[in-house]
DNA sequence: ACAGGATCGTCCGAGTCCAGATGATCTGAA
DNA sequence: TTCAGATCATCTGGACTCGGACGATCCTGT
C-alpha cells in the first residue's frame, strides 16, 4: 500500500461472502479481518478501542526498552497514528511515557501494573477467539499455519531483489 | 473494525520489524501486509491503484452477474468505497455497469476485454509475489496454509453464538 | 391499486489516516 | 567549539473511510 485498509465490509455483521479467489493476499485479508472482528469487539468490552490497543500492550509487556519509532515499526502502524494510541493508552493510565536519560528526543513507553492488568485481560479473549477461529484444526497443523505466517510476514525485503 | 486498517507503517520500506507476538491475529495482519505492499506496486505500475482494484477484477473475471452490493461483501470492501473503485475502473474502461432488465435499482459491473487483459497481466505479478512469499514451502504445506485461511476467512457468524 | 417496508446505488459529514514539515536534540567532522 | 546533517516525537493539511441518510425501485399483503 502503500498502504490500504482492506478493511471488513460489513464489521458486525460481516459477511465477507464465505469465499473469494483462492488467493494468497486476499484470503489472508480476509482471515485477519474476522479475526479482527472479534477482538475488536472484545477490545471495546474492556475499555480499549481496537486491537492495536492491545497489540502496543502486547508488545511492551516484555519490559524491554523500546523507542514509540521502534514500536510503531513493530506493531505496524504509522508512526503518527501510534502517538494517538499511546496517548489515549496513557489517559487510561496503561502505559506511561517516560524520558530516555541518554537521548532528551526519545520517549520510552512502558506499561504499568494497571496495563498488565487489562493486557492478561485481553488475552483470554484472544485464546478463545483464537480456539474458535482454529476449531477442529490439530496442534500440528496450527504450529504450521502460525509459521508460515510468520515466515511471509517477516520477508523484509524482496521487492528490492531486482532493483 | 469493526473496521480499522492495521495498515503498513512503512508502506515502500516498509519494516514491520521481522517479528512481534506469535499470536494468530497480529500474523494475519503482518502477512497479508507484506502481500499487499508487494501487489500494491505491480497494480500502480500497470495504471491501477489498489490491489483492490485487481481484485474485484478477479471477481468479475468469472463472467457471473453480480450487484454491487454482493461484490462489496465479496472483496471485503465498504459499499460506498466500492463506488470510488467502480468509477475508476469504468472511468479506465475496465469494467462497465449494465442495468439489470429485472430489477432497475441494480447495476451489474462486467468486465471488458481489456478489463480481462489487466487482469491476466496483473495475475502474474501475483503469482510472482506468492513465490516468493513461499519460497522452499512444499505444495503439501501451501495447500494447507489456503485452506486453513479459507476456513478461518469464511467463519461467517461465531460471534452471535453466545447472545 | 395501493401503502408500508425492504433493498438497491449513491451522497454527505464526521472521523481517521498518513506524507511531509517542524522543533528539539544528538552526532560527527572541521 | 561550532555547525551541518541525522533522528526523535509531534503537528498539520489534504485524502481516504464509513455510518447513516437519501431517492428510486421492488415486493408483499390487503
Amino acid at each position: 500500500m502503500g498502504t490500504h485498509s482492506m478493511r471488513a465490509a460489513e464489521p458486525g455483521t460481516a459477511e465477507c461472502a464465505g469465499f473469494g479467489p483462492a488467493d494468497l493476499t486476499f484470503l489472508l485479508h480476509a482471515a485477519a479481518d474476522r479475526m479482527t472482528v472479534d477482538l475488536d469487539q472484545a477490545a471495546v468490552e474492556m475499555g480499549l478501542k481496537d486491537v492495536r490497543d492491545w497489540l502496543v500492550l502486547a508488545v511492551l509487556g516484555d519490559g524491554q526498552n523500546r523507542t514509540q519509532l521502534e514500536l510503531s515499526k513493530m506493531v505496524c502502524v504509522d508512526k503518527t497514528t501510534l502517538i494517538s494510541v499511546l496517548d489515549r493508552l496513557e489517559h487510561h493510565e496503561l502505559i506511561v511515557r517516560t524520558a530516555d536519560p541518554s537521548d532528551r528526543r526519545v520517549r520510552i513507553p512502558q506499561i504499568t501494573p494497571e496495563g498488565r492488568r487489562v493486557y492478561a485481560k485481553f488475552a483470554t479473549a484472544r485464546d478463545a477467539a483464537e480456539a474458535r477461529a482454529l476449531d477442529g484444526v490439530d496442534r500440528d497443523d496450527r504450529a504450521l499455519l502460525l509459521n508460515l505466517l510468520a515466515r511471509i510476514a517477516a520477508r523484509q525485503d524482496a521487492a528490492v531483489a531486482t532493483a
